[in-house]
RNA sequence: GGUGCCUUAGCUCAGUUGGUAGAGCAAUGGACUGAAAAUCCAUGUGUCCCUGGUUCGAUUCCUGGAGGCACCA
């Protein structure tokens, strides 16, 4: 498509991000780049601090960066919420602070879900009233940003999107469930032919950064602690890899405005392009 | 060929003193505002191998058969 546009290319994928992670992370390689110029692809260091905002950000100075040259732009990529960061703005939260998680995180381990459920409570009741009350890592977040910015989160949430000065044509790509898990488990295969194992084994004294609670790392530091066997590793990752096509499929289906294609349709979606693009 | 055990959800198995069933895993649907390939919520899955018999009623008991495993020959 970048070709018959003529374009360049914006990732929008959270963990081809990262320059030390290419076999796990099924990133592009110079040969699959077909000389198009891609932007934000390996561009950070598994050590860096990133986020959502970041993205928005860098995204938006990418994508304008290529409009100097080309009337189109395109971004790929499945991380929902850094897409919609780009495509609908993120509200201007508090960034994550190290030592407020640290300590939200012990008084998790100490005390319990309740101790969080309870703080939350009385410095956000809003929010506490629609929180999802089970998940931990949203309620630390919430919390994080009480202390931080001395308001409720829920004050930060405008849900209004932002304008932008481009248009967006919004193409999702599915087919055959069967034929997906298929070829997820055939990926993996292919990874570990690739030298998954030794890119992971690489990263090993680095997992705990966030970079690396990924899919196909993760697992691998199982059995690399003896955890589990290789065997049930390879298992766990082409399992897990299922659960997220699934979960980006839940996530993208409900944005109304996307268009759907099988991916072998270049044709058809190309077509969509150029109607959507003069209209 | 003989003897014994087994056959229940996609898989591994539990169970019904006879009233048509349930765990784990897999799977499915959903949520999502700086950890997002993260995190969290919800939900089933069935000719109980086939056949005839006993019974108001059989997946359960009995007869015969098929398939699997083990041992003996």
């Amino acid at each position: 498509m970048a070709q018959h546009f003529n374009t360049e290319v914006v990732s929008a994928d959270s963990r081809q991000f990262y320059k030390e992670m290419s076999i796990g992370t099924a990133a592009p390689t110079q040969e699959e780049l077909q000389g198009v110029p891609h932007h934000l692809l390996h561009h950070l260091s598994v050590q860096d601090d990133y986020s959502a905002g970041k993205f928005e950000k860098d995204a938006l100075a990418a994508i304008h960066n290529i409009f100097t040259r080309h009337p189109v732009a395109i971004m790929v990529g499945g991380s929902g919420l850094y897409i919609n960061a780009v495509c609908n703005g993120i509200d201007d939260l508090p960034k994550s602070d190290e030592r407020i998680r640290q300590q939200l995180i012990d008084q998790f381990e100490n005390e319990g879900i309740e101790a969080l459920q309870a703080q939350i409570k009385t410095l956000d009741p809003e929010y506490y009233a629609t929180a999802d009350l089970q998940n931990t890592q949203r309620l630390m977040r919430a919390i994080e940003v009480c202390l931080l910015s001395q308001r409720p989160y829920s004050s930060f949430l405008q849900k209004q999107v932002q304008p932008r000065p481009f248009n967006i044509i919004k193409i999702g790509l599915n087919t055959d469930r069967e034929l997906l898990y298929n070829r997820i488990n055939q990926r993996v295969d292919a990874m570990v032919a690739a030298g998954l194992l030794e890119e992971a084994k690489a990263m090993y004294p680095h997992r705990k950064c966030n970079a690396l609670q990924t899919v196909g790392y993760k697992e691998l530091f199982e059995a690399f602690d003896e955890k589990i066997t290789v065997e049930e590793a390879i298992a766990t990752i082409k399992r897990n890899t299922r659960r997220f096509a699934k979960r980006q499929l839940t996530w993208f289906r409900k944005d109304e405005t996307t268009q759907w294609f099988e991916p072998t349709q270049l044709e058809a979606v190309l077509a969509y392009l150029n109607q959507h693009l003069n209209a």
